[in-house]
DNA sequence: AGGCCTTTGAAGCTG
DNA sequence: CAGCTTCAAAGGCCT
């Protein structure tokens, strides 16, 4: 998996290269017969990091970024994409500075990335480390026009990671947008849910002719198809997102696929990124889950997929789907719940954390990417509180009459429903690994990120009252840990970042952590660093580091919080 | 092939 | 209203 790998290649880059044995750690996992190239190529992308770290200490301007980009955009593209990820990550950085200094988008343009501002700027549509389907299906969403794969993509295009795809998102982020923009931009001032586009036209668009055809089959993957590279470069005009301009986002996406820049003419895969997450308004007018294109909507699981266990089909369901027939219930299109401030978290994290380690397993990085979420700051969190709050706002205006318990029972029965058995399914799966004594020992301890509260509290309440009224402000501070604690005893949220180790890390961790009595009350702004930090926690400190100073908590954390990584990444090393 | 696992949060359900 | 359940994403693992 060469893309795999080079995602690791960055991510080792990123952890400060050679001191960290980085080298080394590729070496072992290289296998593809181009080490040399890579090697070489790793300095240039260490170089390229060096720069992103210069930049995050360096408040002061600096073109660096520009000329690496424009670098960046003259090297071989085999690995551009690679390498646009640690850019990703300097502009992002970039971007946040200029943020944070109140000039947001006064910067000017990058040369490289012209439309690049923000890659990740906590932006869940924006995983700057990759960019999941789900990701980019809001960033589609977001950014109707927003061709994923981007100028990079044009040219490496057969590389559907989500490291490839991470760096084009940034490229059409609009300078001028803020990264809540694309939400913000969609509130219902601008759209609205009664409308019906009068537009819609089921048919898409050829990019290069702009006429009008049907969607090839191998065009409609069923999620967020990738634009086949030949996609074209979308010249993305500005304020394309203004109401003035035309059509908001939703009416645009309302099925219609009909763009107010015909010129900029989308294929499939534009449709199905102007399609978005929440197909608007299709539900009523397509049970089948298909828009009129006949694209399967990101957000419209087949009902060939999910399908009522029994047949039966909720009220709200009926609402939408008069009189449904077995049949018709079959295809009644799964309309997916809006995702919340950690689901969006995860989508943009997700990809960084798995090529940061070796484990693959979701369940392993989703424990992991939970401390992290527990180590953000208050504004970090908030971010995607607001993110969340406007994909619900958004979801619901695209279906009003959808329901949450639209979905109840799609799911096969899950087995997790008895947690007061005597041997919870938590602690169940967990003896499926040898994973002794790791519970005991961290339950002893307290982790800074988790400090019961001072690190979640605070999200609460000043970050849902900053950025996200709506945001569980009240909830999510006391509800987060605590409850988590008594609900979930299996669990281990009191104690975040040294939870249950990761399927193969576990006892490292254990021990590493165990020797680490973080302080419980930590406050969130001096979490105990670790006393002894492993050069490769530092790696991670260096890979995740918040892209913003004031994450300094966060940022000493993710030390502690990724210890048990690196421990697993230096056992498979070595082995 | 499809469910499980794992995370947090939102929403629905239940008593 | 409190507490519990379900689902959202993801992908390796397991049956």
């Amino acid at each position: 998996f060469p893309a795999l790998s080079g995602l690791r290649r960055s991510c080792l880059n990123g952890g400060g290269g050679d001191e960290l044995g980085a080298n080394d750690e590729l070496i072992s996992f290289k296998d593809e017969g181009e080490q040399e190239e890579k090697i070489s190529e790793n300095v240039s992308a260490e170089r390229d990091l060096d720069d992103v770290k210069s930049s995050l200490v360096n408040e002061s301007e600096n073109n660096s970024s520009s000329s690496d980009s424009e670098q960046t955009e003259r090297r071989p593209q085999p690995r551009a994409d690679l390498e646009s990820y640690e850019k990703a990550r300097e502009y992002f950085t970039e971007a946040l500075r200029r943020q944070q200094d109140g000039g947001f988008f006064k910067s000017p343009h990058y040369p490289g990335y012209p439309f690049l501002m923000i890659p990740d700027l906590g932006n869940p549509y924006l995983s700057n480390g990759a960019l999941s389907p789900s990701a980019r299906t809001y960033l589609q969403m977001k950014w109707p026009l927003l061709d994923v794969p981007g100028t990079a993509a044009l040219k490496d295009s057969r590389s559907p990671t989500p490291g490839h795809l991470s760096n084009k998102v940034p490229v059409v982020q609009h300078a001028h947008m803020h990264p809540l923009t694309p939400l913000i931009t969609y509130s219902s001032e601008h759209f609205s849910p009664g409308t019906p586009p009068a537009h819609l036209s089921p048919e898409i668009l050829d990019p290069k002719t702009g006429i009008p055809r049907t969607p090839h089959p191998s065009e409609l993957s069923p999620y967020y198809p990738l634009s086949p590279g030949a996609m074209g470069q979308i010249p993305h005009p500005l304020g394309w997102l203004v109401p003035q301009q035309g059509q908001p986002m939703y009416p645009i996406t309302a099925g219609g696929f009909r763009h107010p820049y015909p010129a900029l003419a989308m294929n499939a895969s534009m449709s199905s990124l102007v399609s978005s997450r929440f197909s608007p308004h299709i539900v009523p007018h397509h049970p089948h889950g298909l828009h009129q294109t006949g694209i399967p909507h990101p957000a419209i699981v087949s009902p060939a997929i999910k399908q009522e266990p029994n047949g039966e089909l909720s009220p709200a369901a009926n609402t939408k789907s008069p009189v449904p027939t077995k049949k018709e219930e079959d295809k009644k299109p799964h309309i997916k719940k809006p995702l919340n401030a950690f689901m969006l978290y995860m989508k943009e994290m997700r990809a960084k954390v798995v090529a940061e380690c070796t484990l693959k397993e979701s369940a392993a990085i989703n424990q992991i990417l939970g401390r992290r979420w527990h180590s953000l700051s208050r504004e970090e969190q908030a971010k995607y509180y607001e993110l969340a709050r406007k994909e619900r706002q958004l979801h619901s205006q695209l279906y009003p009459g959808w329901s949450a318990r639209d979905n109840y029972g799609r799911r096969k029965k899950r087995k997790r429903d008895n947690k007061t058995d005597s041997t919870p399914e938590g602690e169940r799966a967990w003896n499926k690994k040898p994973c002794v004594q790791y519970l005991p020992q961290e339950k002893m301890i307290d982790s800074p990120a988790s400090s019961h509260g001072s690190m979640l509290d605070s999200p609460a309440t000043p970050s849902a009252a900053l950025a996200s009224p709506a945001a569980p402000a009240p909830t999510h501070s006391e509800q987060a840990q605590p409850l988590s604690l008594t609900t979930k005893p299996d669990r281990h949220h009191h104690f975040p970042l040294l939870s249950k180790p990761s399927s193969s890390s576990c006892t490292s961790s254990s021990s590493s952590s165990s020797s680490q009595p973080t302080s419980s009350s930590g406050s969130q702004s001096t979490p105990p660093l670790l006393s002894r930090p492993l050069p490769l926690a530092s790696l991670h400190a260096s890979l995740f580091s918040p892209p913003s100073p004031f994450h300094q908590a966060a940022f000493h954390s993710h030390h502690a919080l990724f210890q048990s990584q690196p421990l697993s990444l230096v056992t498979k090393s070595a082995d």
